[in-house]
DNA sequence: GGGCACTCTTGCATTATGCAATGGTTACGT
DNA sequence: ACGTAACCATTGCATAATGCAAGAGTGCCC
């Protein structure tokens, strides 16, 4: 990929090599972590469907709801929220009532089954990754903490304006 | 395991461990790939669905395929990769023809449209990708590149055992 | 030649998905 | 205070995705 010679003979641009071997190694971990999270996904996946899974997910993280913020956040219409909802709740995992302080909307909530699935998956996730972490020198471990701080900043910098949308099918925590 | 209180990952809280603190940077990283991920679809998801573009993705990588490799490779079941090759060939996306050599079998394979709307996709990612890294202090650029690759070089050794299938729901490049 | 494994294919049931319409509830403006 | 507009949940309708199971064609091996 990279050769050497990174000659930046022009502007003030950054030499497009060095750009470029960065994102490739980005996006070879990248595959890395989807299939990671693939994997943890199968131990729940007799119980729940993946978009099942996604709504829980959410539901985990901002805690209670109302139907139109859920489906927002997860980028579907309402109705697939609603019914969704409607399966969730009869499975159990979530909680659903009327907000008494807004009449027009419902309150959705995670129960105590619906927490416990997510927590599994999420216990699983940790677990993977800390494994590799493990076999991986020592010294490497900090520079990688470093070099992550500096990209996660770097890309979550301008996603205010973005408004970025939660992931499309895998929510990882 | 966390009930809702946002997670102090590396900072804030001592670190508890080594590899504690880096699997939460990683987890931190995951979730701006996934939403670079997620954002990059959206321009295609007008011409295809994202079980769709799961399979073209999979076609682009391995070439032309069977049926049955094709399911595997998605994990899905035939049939579901049956009728999802129906509606790509009637969308002059995907190519069918029964293989000369073996009869039972038949050989899919893009089209130009086919490719192309792959070819958007990935463009588009590399490019955010690329966005972000531009971002980045030019001298953490580096120890990125050095720091993934030994992640990703842990992570993968083991993979031959496991056999990773493709990601679940998003396939990257 | 016959069984057997492999492939594609189709029928059936459930879930996911979006669009559009309906009815209840709140907010706002005059 | 009243009426209208905005907001919200819900349901009907159509299509896609998904798995299981059964059926039909094809190749392989003994």
């Amino acid at each position: 990929m990279a050769q050497h010679a990174p000659e930046p003979a022009w502007d003030a641009e950054p030499p497009r090599d060095d750009v470029d071997a960065v994102t490739s190694a980005v996006l070879t971990a990248s595959r890395l972590l989807v299939a990671i999270s693939a994997r943890s996904l199968t131990a729940v996946e007799e119980q729940v469907t993946l978009p099942q899974f996604r709504m829980l997910v959410v539901l985990a993280t901002h805690g209670e709801m109302k139907l139109v913020s859920l489906a927002g956040r997860l980028a579907v219409n309402s109705s697939t929220a609603m019914r969704m909802a409607d399966r969730l709740a009869a499975a159990g995992l979530i909680d659903r009532r009327v907000n008494p302080a807004n009449r027009r909307e419902i309150a959705l909530r995670l129960t105590g089954s619906g927490h416990r699935i997510v927590d599994d998956v999420t216990a699983h996730r940790r677990r993977e990754i800390a494994a590799i972490v493990t076999r991986m020198p020592a010294d490497q471990r900090t520079g990688l903490v470093t070099a992550l701080r500096a990209f996660t900043d770097a890309g979550e910098e301008p996603s205010a304006a973005v408004a970025t949308r939660d992931a499309l099918s895998i929510d990882w925590d």
